[in-house]
RNA sequence: CGAGGCGUAGCGCAGCCCGGUAGCGCACCUGCUUUGGGAGCAGGGGGUCAGCGGUUCAAAUCCGCUCGCCUCGACCA
């Protein structure tokens, strides 16, 4: 369908359906961001990767303190005992927690090997964090005093582990980086109020940032998060017709200031247990742009992460003009940095101007600015749209000028058409077999009634492969009858295979 | 954990069926010509053929075991 490249030194390579994920991971490889690592579900992310990752903390972090959360940070082991505090949330992760039982190796140096020193075990062995509820709550209870102490709003940026059996890179993989909000409020709707505060604020920056449409909802007691009342989501549609959870804010009511005895007196002297949220987003995000705005030619980054938002190169045939069109390319560049545009020059010899073309093509580079012999004469620069493929040659002064305008253009133009890719990938039906067939062909959203039991939920997951993915917050409510058991239902669902 | 596939130069691969001097493309080094969509020619460097064991005069190739990776399932905020 789709093709990476035609030239002759690229492999073809299809996208939709059955190859995306190959393409997935060679966009992720070549485009520079992340690498497989030597062990087994991790990865190293390299220096492009990590600007990316950079761009998308900083108005998170922003955004957080303007609402006033403070950061602070936890350790990264857990006494195996803590988990246990918390009887649903130990059995959430069980099956997938990494344990630390030794705190010397022995060296033989005859055979050279390493092994653990058997002597050396821990009296008590450590989680590595899969999340950190259980810690920070262990803390909260000697923060916490009274209704002054509140409300308590605690973040953390750092990375967890979660042994999961199938990684992907980015997208799932054993250790990844987050950021964890941890709070404490006084009373139930403040806490309810600020797990909603959080959702809109993931819900409008994964939009205006990552320009990626998505749906903000509830999940089902069965998707819940392990040890909360209520798990709020925001979810979206990949290109491929899978579904990702982008985010999570969860409401955990008193659970675990009940598990870790965490009471405050309030304004009555009366002792009450506090309320609680928590919520995260992670490396996925990164996924999830590559797999909203991605094409045949690679990467394209919004505007608003891009580590470089425009690249400028130089083209010259004759060597007299290469110190011209280099300089030509430098003012230009100058000029772009003066207004607080992440640009590059690449100026490096070693390649010639279709190389660089194609590189930063499937690198995502929004605007690429061209220098040539043709722009010094006439004063102008060729710009080309990575997501349009659009070229089109201006003077250098108007290009200057523009350039915030282009971009802006950009962000909402991948933001539009990601949109409407999700939306016509919203099918809405009261007919299983009809949903079963969407399913298979084309994958993405089944919106349709469900009697609200678990036991339907896992039928149709059984016999589709979908689950449901969130009860939608901002659709209104429907009658109806339930698409699998032909039950009553008050509102309509999303089901989807997921990653 | 189940089913398939793959481990040969930094990367991507051929060679294996049918045993006999380890090859190709990209990348790298040198030189010249080139540079507006992945440059051309010439010369050159680079290998524990995943590991261990077996068969054989001889093993990348045949046999056995082990390890690792990928894809698809099962499982999983």
């Amino acid at each position: 369908m789709v093709l990476l490249s035609t030239s002759k030194y690229t492999k073809v390579m299809p996208i939709p359906m059955q190859t995306v994920s190959e393409w997935y991971t060679t966009i992720v490889e070549r485009a520079g961001l992340a690498e497989h690592s030597p062990v087994r579900g991790c990865m190293t992310i390299k220096p492009y990767g990590w600007a990316l990752w950079e761009n998308i903390q900083r108005p998170l972090d922003e955004a957080f303190k303007a609402t006033g959360h403070q950061n602070a940070y936890f350790p990264i082991f857990i006494p195996l005992s803590f988990l246990a505090r918390e009887a649903q949330h130990v059995e959430g992760f069980a099956q997938e927690c990494a344990v630390v039982t030794h705190y010397r190796i022995k060296t033989d140096t005859a055979t050279r090997s390493v092994s653990p020193d058997p002597e050396a075990s821990l009296e008590e062995p450590l989680v590595v964090r899969p999340t950190s509820e259980t810690i920070i709550w262990h803390s909260f209870k000697d923060w916490i005093h009274s209704y002054r102490d509140l409300p308590l709003l605690i973040n953390q940026w750092a990375n967890v582990v979660r042994w999961e059996k199938r990684p992907r890179l980015f997208l799932r993989t054993a250790e990844f980086l987050w950021q964890e909000g941890h709070t404490a409020h006084a009373t139930a709707e403040e806490a309810l109020q600020e797990a909603r505060m959080i959702l809109d604020l993931y819900a409008s920056f994964v939009q205006e940032y990552l320009a990626i449409p998505v749906i903000k909802g509830v999940k089902t007691p069965n998707e819940r998060f392990a040890g909360a009342v209520e798990t709020f989501t925001i979810e979206t549609l990949l290109i491929d017709g899978k579904a990702l959870q982008a985010g999570t804010s969860h409401f955990l009511g008193q659970n675990f200031a009940r598990a870790f005895d965490v009471k405050f007196l309030n304004a009555q002297n009366e002792l009450e247990y506090v309320w609680a949220t928590s919520w995260g987003v992670s490396t996925r995000l990164i996924g999830a742009v590559i797999l909203s705005h991605g094409d045949e030619k690679g990467l394209i980054l919004p505007p608003r992460i891009a580590p470089i938002q425009v690249v400028v190169i130089p083209i010259w045939r004759k060597e007299e003009e290469q110190a011209a069109v280099t300089q030509k390319a430098r003012e230009v560049t100058e000029q772009l940095k003066a207004k607080g545009i992440r640009v590059k020059l690449d100026d490096d010899p070693q390649h010639r101007p279709g190389w660089k073309f194609n590189e930063w093509e499937l690198r995502g580079v929004p605007l690429r600015f061209a220098v040539g012999p043709r722009d010094l004469e006439a004063g102008t620069v060729e710009v080309a749209w990575r997501h349009s493929a659009h070229k089109s040659t201006y003077p250098q002064s108007e290009a200057i000028a523009r350039i915030e305008e282009w971009l802006m253009d950009i962000q909402k133009g991948l933001f539009d058409r990601a949109k409407a890719r999700m939306e016509s990938q919203i099918y809405r039906t009261d007919n299983y077999t009809e949903m079963r067939e969407i399913l298979e062909e084309k994958g993405g959203f089944i919106f349709a009634h469900w009697d609200g039991t678990t036991e339907t939920e896992l039928a149709i997951k059984e016999e589709t492969g979908a689950t449901i993915r969130c009860i939608p917050l901002e659709m209104p409510s429907e009658e109806g009858r339930c698409i699998y058991t032909g039950r009553p239902s008050s509102q309509r669902v999303l089901f989807a295979k997921a990653y």
